[in-house]
DNA sequence: CTTGCTGCAAACAGTTTGCAGAACT
DNA sequence: AGTTCTGCAAACTGTTTGCAGCAAG
């Protein structure tokens, strides 16, 4: 699957007329690599790891680029902060996040999906996107008496 | 009902130690003369207008304030910008927002809250808090060929 | 060769914070 | 009088951008 990502990319990039260089190769390869929702940050010093060279700002752009072209989510979490994650073409998933140790724990359900489409149309929008995150404790946290 | 909640800040304020202030009052006057969600600029600007002395830092202190108290809700808005909304005592809405103008309706749906219990019941979560966005075009902005 | 991409650092926007003086209790 | 709060400006954080050199096509 990874590498229909990057077929994927690739595709976007040409129909785009953008070069294909290490620096995005890289980038994506990194971003593919991991399975976490993932700050620009975290994935800055994991491609540093590897490639001392590449900059803050490519990651940044290229994140950009990836979210643009379907293959990477941007996460708006609630300290501003932008995170990523995988997108799966045609699926959507939404989040519990633990507010303890700040877990992601993905899930789906048709039945709200539909319910949110019923709303929208009911109000008389056209909804192009959603996010539902739910905050709370995992059971983890919920157990530990951490104070 | 604007009397109940500057009760309901006062109680809070007391319990707190805090000290009741001009600035506070005011702008929890101004805050609370509004049914739209407002961002701490527009805040500071309304405040400003009829008390110029009052600096921008007070007001995101106590916004801050206004939401610890439960008077107040914090939204995370795709742009990273925080906007405060009135929160209603137990009561819970989300949000369908235009991506067109910017306008933000609300709405309630228990069938949703419910399910939403049962999602996080499923994964072992306690939930303490949530956020539904749905993101599009609402009917002037879809009915426009803006762009 | 041409044009887009990169890396750097500086610019930016929104928010927070340190401090001296003012205001509440 | 004691202490919290305020206003200012400077600091901070996450992100974007201008530019000179580099590299893909």
């Amino acid at each position: 699957m990874i590498l229909e990502k990057k077929k994927a990319f690739n595709a976007y990039a040409a129909k785009q007329g953008l070069r294909s260089t290490r620096q995005r190769d890289v980038i994506l390869d990194v971003f593919l690599a991991t399975r976490q929702h993932l700050s620009v940050e975290e994935l800055y010093l994991k491609v540093k790891a590897s490639h001392p060279g590449i900059g803050f700002a490519t990651v940044y752009r290229t994140m950009k680029l990836l979210a643009e072209a379907g293959i990477a989510r941007e996460l708006t979490l609630k300290n501003g902060q932008a995170r990523y994650e995988h997108q799966l073409a045609g699926e959507h998933h939404d989040h519990l996040i633990c507010t303890g140790c700040g877990a992601i724990v993905e899930f789906e359900d048709e039945t709200i999906e539909q319910l949110q489409r019923e709303i929208a149309e009911r109000h008389g929008f056209t909804i192009t996107s959603h996010r539902m995150d739910l905050f709370g404790l995992c059971p983890g946290c919920r157990g530990t008496t951490a104070g």
